[in-house]
DNA sequence: ACGTTAACGGACGCTGCCGTCCGCTTAGAT
DNA sequence: ATCTAAGCGGACGGCAGCGTCCGTTAACGT
C-alpha cells in the first residue's frame, strides 16, 4: 500500500520521501523522538514544507519509522522462538531487544507506551506481546526460567532498559549489555544449573 | 546559610519562598523536571517575577529542591549501612532508593547526570557514591552478594529504574517495586541460600 | 520543444516556554 | 499615621519548534 502510493509520486518526490525516512530513522535512533522536524528536513536535504507534505504530522512520520523498527523486534522474537534451545532463545531475545532499544532511543516509547494517533503501532505491539508470551511459556517449560516470570516482567525490563540515558551510543550499548545480563540473572531459576 | 538569607527577607517574601519550594517539590516529583516555571508559580499562588526574584534560573530552583531529596538518599544509604544484617541493609537500600526515585521523577537526573550549574549537587553525588561503595563492600563480605557486583551496577539499576515512565504514580511505584525485586535477585549469589 | 501540473522551499504565523521590566502595593520601622 | 523601600505580578520581548502559504522550479506526457 505504501509502495502503491510511492509509485504514483513523481520520481523526485519519491526520492525525497525516502531521504526523509532515512534521516528520520537516523535521528530518532540517535537522539530520540525529540529531534526537531526542521533538522530531519535539513538532514534529508529538503525544505520543511516537503517533509510536511508527505507526513502531515510528526506522529505520522514516527509511526512509519517505528513501524519498521517494530518489524525488527518481531524478527528477533521469532528467531528466539525458532531456537531449538528454548532457554537460549529466550536469553538471546532479551539481549538483542535490549541492544536494539539501546541503539534506538525512543523505540521503547513506540513499543510500550502509545503514540497519540499511531493506531497501527498498537496492533504491532499486541502481536509482539503475544509472541513474547509464547517465548516466556516455552522457556518456562524448560525449568530454567523462574516460574513466576511473566511477559510483564520482560516489558518492565525493556522499559527500564530505556532509562539508560547516556548520550554516547557506545556507552549506552555497553551499559545496556550489562543490564541485559543482570536481567537474565534475575529471570533464571537458581537451582536449574 | 539559607536560613540566614530567609531571615533577612520580609515576612511575605519568606512565606512566598516557601510556597514556591513546596510547589516545585510537588510538581518536580509528580511530573519531572519539565514542568513550566509559570505552573510552579501558579501553584504557589505567586507571579512569575516573584519566583524568578528568589531563584534566578530554573536550575537554581531545581538544585535547591533536589538538594533536599539528595539528603533523603543519603539518609537511606546510611540507615542501610547501620543495619546489623549487611545483606538485609543492602536490599532495603535498593528497594527504598528505587521507590524514592519512582516517587520523584527527575530525581535520578540530579543523582546520576549533572545539571548545568548545579555544582553543589555534584558533591552530594560523589558522597552518595562513596557511601554506596561502602554498602556494596560490606554486603560483599557476607557472601550473599555476587562477587562481581560493583557500585556501577547499583547506579545502572537506579538509572534503569527511572525508565519506568508510567504517568500514574501508583502504577509507577508498583512497577518500581517489582523491578527492585528483580534487581535484588540479579545481585544475590544463588549458592548462598 | 513545450505546456501543464506536481513538487519544492523560503518565509510566515502560531503556540508555549524562559527570563525581565516597571508601575503599583504593602510590610514594618519611626 | 506616615513614610519608604522591599516586594509584588501583569505585561513584555525573545527564542524555538510546529505546521502552512504561495511564488517559483522542474518532471514528464505529448
Amino acid at each position: 500500500m505504501a509502495e502503491r502510493m510511492s509509485q504514483m509520486l513523481r520520481s523526485d518526490a519519491r526520492d525525497n520521501r525516502e531521504h526523509v525516512l532515512d534521516a528520520a530513522r537516523e535521528l530518532f535512533a540517535a537522539r530520540g523522538f525529540d529531534v526537531p522536524m526542521r533538522e530531519i528536513a535539513r538532514r534529508a536535504g529538503v525544505g520543511p514544507a516537503t517533509l510536511y507534505r508527505r507526513f502531515a504530522t510528526k506522529e505520522e512520520l514516527a509511526a512509519e519509522v517505528f513501524g519498521d523498527e517494530m518489524r525488527a523486534c518481531h524478527a528477533i522474537i521469532e528467531e528466539g522462538l525458532a531456537d531449538p534451545d528454548a532457554w537460549h532463545g529466550f536469553c538471546s531475545v532479551v539481549e538483542r531487544l535490549c541492544e536494539l532499544h539501546a541503539r534506538n532511543r525512543g523505540l521503547t516509547a513506540a513499543f510500550s507506551s502509545t503514540f497519540p494517533r499511531a493506531v497501527d503501532l498498537a496492533a504491532d505491539r499486541t502481536r509482539a506481546m503475544r509472541l513474547l508470551g509464547d517465548l516466556v511459556r516455552r522457556a518456562g517449560d524448560t525449568g530454567r526460567l523462574r516460574p513466576d516470570v511473566t511477559v510483564d516482567d520482560i516489558v518492565l525490563v525493556l522499559a527500564a532498559n530505556n532509562g539508560i540515558h547516556a548520550t554516547a551510543m557506545s556507552v549506552r550499548v555497553n551499559a545496556s549489555r550489562r543490564f541485559a545480563a543482570l536481567a537474565i540473572r534475575a529471570f533464571e531459576e537458581p537451582e536449574s544449573r
